[in-house]
DNA sequence: GGATGTTTATGATCCAGATCAAGGATCTGA
DNA sequence: TCAGATCCTTGATCTGGATCATAAACATCC
C-alpha cells in the first residue's frame, strides 16, 4: 500500500465519536450506510426474536468492526449497543467500496474480515451444540482472555462489560447457571470474582475444562 | 455490467464439475485457492470437534458459494462433502479478486453473499439458543421448503438429501428426536414421510409451530 | 441517606430432550 | 440373492440445566 492510499484511508477514517453506556450503534431496522470500528470500550450485537427477547449474536471490543450482516439487505437486521462508554470511526460504506476497487490491500482487509466473522460464527454454532454448561463458560472466558490479549491487555486479569445475562443469552443458558458455574469455578481456584472484575487464576485447567470431551451428545457419523 | 464484463465473468466459470455422492469437495486444512459454486444437487459443510466428532455448519443447495470461512486464514477450517450426485463451478479466488478490481457489480456481488452468510449463520444462533425440539425441526424444513422454492423447485414436495443423523447434528438435536418429532408431524398430518421423500400438507400450521413463544427461555432484558 | 429497581447468588424442584436399548427398514456389494 | 452394514424408529429411563422462589448485593435517583 503506497503512502498515499494510507492517507486516503486515514482520511476516511478520521472522525472519531464517542457513545455512552446504553446507547446504540445503530438499530435493527435502520438503514445501512457504514460499518463502525470500534476504538475502545465494548458492544453487544442482538436481534430480537419473535417473542421480542433479545438474542446476543457476539460482543464487539476494539479493532473489530461491526455491521457486515448489514451490507446484504443494505439495511441493518440487528442492533448495537454499547456496553460501556466507548469510541468508535465510521467507514461509510459506499466510500469504503470506492476506495476498495483501487486499492487492493483495503478490498482484500475487507474480505479477511467478513470471512473470520463467518469463522467465528462457525465457531460459535460448535460451542452452542456440543459443549456442556461448564464448557461453554470456560470458553468465554478464555475466549475473553484472548481478546483482550491481542489489544495489549491483560490476559489474566479484565472487567466483564456485559451481565450475567447477557453472557448467559449468549451461550445459550440461564442467568442461574451463568452464576453457579462461576461461583464453582471460583470455589475451584479457577478463577477470582469480585463483581464485574475477574482474574484467571489457573488458565490451563480452565483449558481442559473447556475443551473437555462432552462424552457423545449428538454426534454424526456421516458418510466419508 | 457491460456485456463484456459478463464475458469475462463466464469465461471464468465456465467450467463445470461433477462430484459423486460423499465425496469432498474440499477438506478442512487444505489450502484454499477457490470458492465452490454449486449447479445441482447439495453438499453439507462441517468441522470436527475437539473429540473427533462432526459439527455440521450447513446444507447447500444451487446457487449457494461454498468456501467463504477460508478467505482470511487462506486455508479450509472446514469440510464440505456432496451429499448426492451434484455439480459445480471453481471460482478460482485471485481470479475473482482481480476481476473484482474492475467490475464493481461483481465486488459488490461478493461482499453481499459473505453478508448473506453471516445473516443465516445469525438467523441459526437463534434457533440453537432460544427454538425447542418442535420448533427446530419445523424451522429446518420451512427452511427448505424456501430454498427449493427459491430455485424453481417444488416448495411443498422434496426430498431430504442428508441423514436425520446430520440434520440431528445440525439442529443440536439427538437423532432420536428428530425421528420422533417428524414422526409427530406426520401424525398431526401437517407432513407425509416416504423415507427421505417429504410432503409439507399443512404448512400454516408448520409455521406456527415453529414460531410459538417459547415461553421465556433465556430471556436477556439488557439495558435499552 | 433512604427508597426503588436491577443484578447476582443460591437452594428446591421439574422437565425437555439425551441416553440406552432393541427391533425393523434400507442400502451395498460380492 | 443374500449377508452385513448403516439408517431409522420407538420405548424406557435418566439427567443437565431450566424454572421457580427468595434474598442479598449493588446501582440509581430523589
Amino acid at each position: 500500500m503506497t503512502p498515499e492510499d494510507q492517507a486516503r484511508i486515514e482520511n476516511l477514517v478520521k472522525h472519531r465519536h464517542t457513545i455512552r453506556r446504553g446507547d446504540y450503534l445503530f438499530r435493527s431496522g435502520a438503514d445501512f450506510n457504514a460499518l463502525y470500528a470500534i476504538r475502545s470500550g465494548s458492544f453487544k450485537l442482538f436481534t430480537y426474536t419473535s417473542d421480542g427477547d433479545e438474542q446476543i449474536l457476539g460482543f464487539y471490543f476494539p479493532g473489530d468492526i461491526i455491521g457486515f450482516d448489514a451490507v446484504h439487505k443494505h439495511r441493518h437486521a440487528s442492533s448495537a449497543l454499547a456496553l460501556e462508554i466507548s469510541s468508535y470511526c465510521v467507514w461509510p460504506f459506499t466510500r469504503l467500496e470506492e476506495l476498495g476497487m483501487s486499492i487492493p490491500t483495503l478490498q482484500r482487509r475487507v474480505l479477511k474480515l467478513m470471512s473470520r466473522e463467518i469463522s467465528h460464527e462457525h465457531e460459535h454454532m460448535n460451542l452452542l451444540c456440543n459443549k456442556t454448561a461448564e464448557e461453554k463458560v470456560g470458553t468465554f472466558l478464555l475466549a475473553l482472555s484472548a481478546r483482550f490479549s491481542r489489544t495489549g491487555y491483560s490476559p489474566t486479569s479484565f472487567k466483564l462489560a456485559m451481565s450475567r445475562q447477557d453472557i448467559g443469552n449468549y451461550l445459550g443458558l440461564s442467568v442461574e447457571t451463568i452464576s453457579r458455574i462461576m461461583g464453582r469455578f471460583q470455589k475451584d481456584k479457577l478463577i477470582a470474582i469480585n463483581n464485574k472484575s475477574i482474574e484467571l487464576l489457573n488458565p490451563e485447567v480452565l483449558v481442559r475444562t473447556s475443551n473437555q470431551c462432552s462424552a457423545h451428545r449428538n454426534v454424526a457419523v456421516g458418510h466419508g
